[in-house]
DNA sequence: CATTACCTGCAA
DNA sequence: TTGCAGGTAATG
């Protein structure tokens, strides 16, 4: 479910816990939450520990602890973290409790169990940052950077952007949001956008982002961020959602459509994102004209 | 590349 | 009862 503005809200929302004292471990009945690590070693490892700070990098949340150690994090579809009294009952699909000495505690929830809270002992080598591309929002993430990484590519400009290797946190509703920004039909080949397109996409990207994160996520089932609030960015999507219920394109009143590109469903204007062919001489697009 | 697996709940 | 869900890793 979270992408990187519902991620960046979650990590907004848990830094009251900067500088508490982890003062017990419960975990539930899926372990699995804790990958290999038994359950034991974990509690030992972790108690005692203090909470230094909270960082994110794509859709990875990393609990930096005050031995050097770490908390990685990734929610994955229907992870929720959320802070707690700590005599709190076990909420819905809690599989993780950490007590905290100031009476709270943080939870880990999570209905599909897809998303993991892992260990990594001081020293450890970050698992993760080589298998990302640039985050959005900086200024590595630009347009010069969309066309370079986008040449030769022939898979459609959706699975590209989905893909965090080519750019770290966006997901399937901001890759749609992004793709309507800038006037771009989801199954173009990545390979075929000019340096024009590339520039419009990496401004929508940052754009969808930001308004993503400033409207502190999307809530459309599970997500809530540290104190169990909902976001309010579902109430700005262009694009997301409105395919599959055909509602008109914000932009030019066409029906919107939908269609399934890397096996994700994609929202999208048949009108203003038309495919265009370039063997083709005939205009079958007119995304020109909007 | 695209498809499947991983899980569960819920809407259609 | 079937299909779908905001993600990713592991398969053909």
């Amino acid at each position: 479910m979270p992408e990187l503005p519902e991620v960046e809200t979650v990590r907004r929302s848990l830094m009251p816990l900067i500088g508490k004292t982890i003062s017990g471990v419960e975990i539930g009945a899926f372990a699995g939450v804790l990958g290999e690590t038994a359950p034991e070693a974990f509690s030992a490892l972790v108690s005692g520990r203090s909470v230094a700070c909270l960082r994110r990098r794509g859709k990875y949340l990393f609990i930096d602890l005050d031995d050097e150690s770490l908390l990685l994090v990734h929610l994955r579809m229907t992870g929720q973290l959320l802070i707690a009294p700590c005599d709190d009952p076990p909420r819905r699909f809690e599989h993780l409790k950490l007590a905290l000495d100031d009476g709270s505690s943080v939870r880990y929830a999570d209905q599909r169990k897809f998303g993991r809270v892992l260990y990594l002992p001081p020293g450890s080598p970050n698992p993760v940052e080589t298998k990302l591309g640039p985050e959005p929002l900086s200024d590595a993430f630009d347009g010069a950077y969309l066309f370079d990484y986008s040449r030769k590519r022939t898979a459609p400009i959706k699975s590209l952007l989905l893909d965090q290797r080519s750019i770290a946190g966006l997901g399937n509703i901001y890759v749609d949001e992004a793709l309507w920004l800038a006037r771009l039909h989801p199954l173009m080949p990545a390979g075929q956008l000019t340096a024009q397109d590339a520039e419009r996409l990496a401004r929508s990207g940052k754009q969808a982002i930001a308004a993503g994160i400033e409207h502190r996520g999307v809530t459309i089932s599970h997500f809530v961020d540290g104190a169990g609030e909902s976001g309010e960015n579902q109430h700005h999507l262009n694009a997301y959602g409105r395919g599959r219920r055909g509602e008109p394109c914000l932009r030019c009143g066409t029906p919107m459509t939908w269609l399934t590109v890397g096996g994700r469903t994609s929202h999208f204007c048949p009108s203003c994102q038309a495919l265009v062919d370039p063997e083709s001489r005939g205009p079958i697009s007119n995304r020109r004209r909007c």
